[in-house]
DNA sequence: TTTAGTGCAAAAGTTTTGCATGGTC
DNA sequence: GACCATGCAAAACTTTTGCACTAAA
């Protein structure tokens, strides 16, 4: 396995650093907030947790900050339950999302055994795959 | 194959009598418009259409309309470029999508070869998975 | 220093709701 | 006739923007 940057690692500032973005509080603060929630959060709900934690920092700047991260790959953007897009760390490397439908809890699925249907399904299409994406629902262990 | 109920087959007042509501010429109009649509669409978007067109059918009805066909299953609602959600009249059977990057063409892909793989990844993770859904983005043919 | 980021408040845009009225079954 | 669906307009939210100010590199 590779050296994968982990960004659950905790190294923030030099996570912001390697994709090209300065490092402020405002930013640590989104990421360490992230990082503390095992699920996926809307900007809305984050920037509401970080004033409840007595943080300062404005809702647009929350809202410039997860569009910010998301365009540079360094967090994941979802959506399901509803309207809102909904914002998750995670790791650097291809992964897919298994969801809980009752407790909307979140797990990452490292390994992708797909790949080679995604290429055939793309080039029976003539299209030239760039991305894939897959989201399993379903109910978890605890739920059940 | 089964015989599938195709949406697209234009017995519309019959889809929404199997789907259990009422029949009206505003969900018709939202149906019709619908089929008319290669790629998916906002409620803002199809309200605007189904307005130039010259339908009186308020925006309110045009929400209404795509959540409750989107909750009988009768539509799709997926969400990528950009916040809003958007909704496709799809066949009814279980398929993926296909999306280009560029014009922004969305195609069904009717083969799922990842079923097991799924129920795989799922069991190790203790879920029971009920649904899943792919989204591939890549680039089409005449955008190359 | 220079350039990028932030806060605030306003604006824009989207979605939901209440309620009287009209249409389906 | 009973009940569901709609239109309209208001309300509630969410997201984006302009601009003066502050902080990072």
């Amino acid at each position: 396995m590779p050296t994968t940057v982990q960004a659950g690692g905790g190294d923030f500032p030099g996570l912001l650093a390697r994709s090209g973005v300065r490092s402020t509080r405002q930013r640590l603060e989104v990421l360490g907030e992230l990082a503390r929630e095992r699920d996926d959060v809307t900007a809305q709900g984050l920037w509401r947790r970080l004033r409840d934690r007595g943080s300062t920092t404005g809702l647009a700047t929350v809202y410039r900050t997860l569009a910010l991260l998301s365009e540079k790959g360094v967090i994941d953007s979802l959506s399901h339950h509803g309207t809102e897009l909904c914002y998750r760390l995670c790791t650097e490397s291809h992964h897919h999302h298994l969801l809980c439908t009752t407790c909307h809890r979140v797990v990452e699925v490292e390994q992708c055994g797909i790949d080679g249907w995604v290429e055939e399904v793309a080039s029976r299409h003539g299209f030239v795959a760039t991305e894939h994406r897959v989201e399993i629902a379903g109910v978890c262990s605890t739920c059940r």
